[in-house]
DNA sequence: TTTAATTCCGACTAAATCACTTGACATTCC
DNA sequence: GGAATGTCAAGTGATTTAGTCGGAATTAAA
């Protein structure tokens, strides 16, 4: 149950974008030194950040990457989901019509378990602005 | 963010374990054969439940475990949190104390989002008791 | 026009974790 | 005595994690 390095250098990297002018770019080399991260491994997250449509890149010398949409209509559900591959605390209640792969289902009665923590999850997360984040990243005595 | 066997598999094995007679006990044998689980598997995922006091073993023939406080007390955080080893979701906000590996901590800001995460996830699961899962498994059609 | 800075792409890899398996031993009921 | 159980320690194959590496394409600046 621990979000994976996807997930943390991946909410980093955009709340640094977040914090930028929204006609500048920052480049992978930057946020990665500003934190201590590979830049390689960073720039294997953000090839899903862009397909999901959270960045945009700018190829070229002084290119580097943006944010898409106002960091207001971007969430911490939104990153961890595309970085983690799903929200979802077990497999089987991600889609309604998932099927449990063993004939042990009708034997598993604690899906309600993983529901409610779905749910829960998603809620905390889906809360959970990038320009918040942003601000208090700026000014992180403020509460 | 997935719950790993162990808390899924422990989760429904307590479960049944509160279906027994609280003097009644059931062995591994008979609650990996219901479920489709290792016994072997099943068998370390008790060594840790009964270290935490969860439930008590019963050696010889006839024996195997029950629970050792009524189910009423025992809630699914109780469970998943021995099981899976922590019910946060990032190694840097379990205790108050924890510090970051790298130097890079100064320039996270996002120890927050794991912080609310962490308290949603442990409310609710918290709230979750052994005694309405296993209500609710044999009665699976109630809400 | 060259050069340096960048994203893009695909492959590789060491270490850790997961989900078991195996085997030997201890205890208790029948 | 023997079968049914829990206890313990170790091994194992597959998968995931967190990277690394090398090179190609693109673009701004010198």
């Amino acid at each position: 149950m621990k979000i994976s390095t996807r997930g943390r250098y991946g909410l980093r990297a955009l709340v640094e974008l977040a914090n930028c002018n929204a006609d500048q770019c920052m480049s992978l080399r930057e946020i990665a030194n500003r934190h201590g991260m590979s830049e390689n491994y960073l720039e294997q997250l953000f090839v899903p950040l862009k397909k999901a449509g959270l960045v945009v890149s700018v190829r070229g010398a002084q290119g580097g990457y943006k944010l898409n949409r106002p960091a207001e209509t971007i969430t911490a559900a939104d990153i961890i989901q595309v970085l983690e591959g799903s929200l979802s605390p077990a497999d089987c209640i991600e889609d309604a019509n998932y099927e449990c792969p063993a004939a042990t289902c009708d034997t598993c009665h604690v899906k309600t378990v993983w529901q409610k923590l779905y749910l829960g999850i998603t809620e905390i997360l889906g809360t959970i602005r990038l320009s918040d984040l942003a601000a208090e990243s700026l000014n992180p005595n403020a509460s």
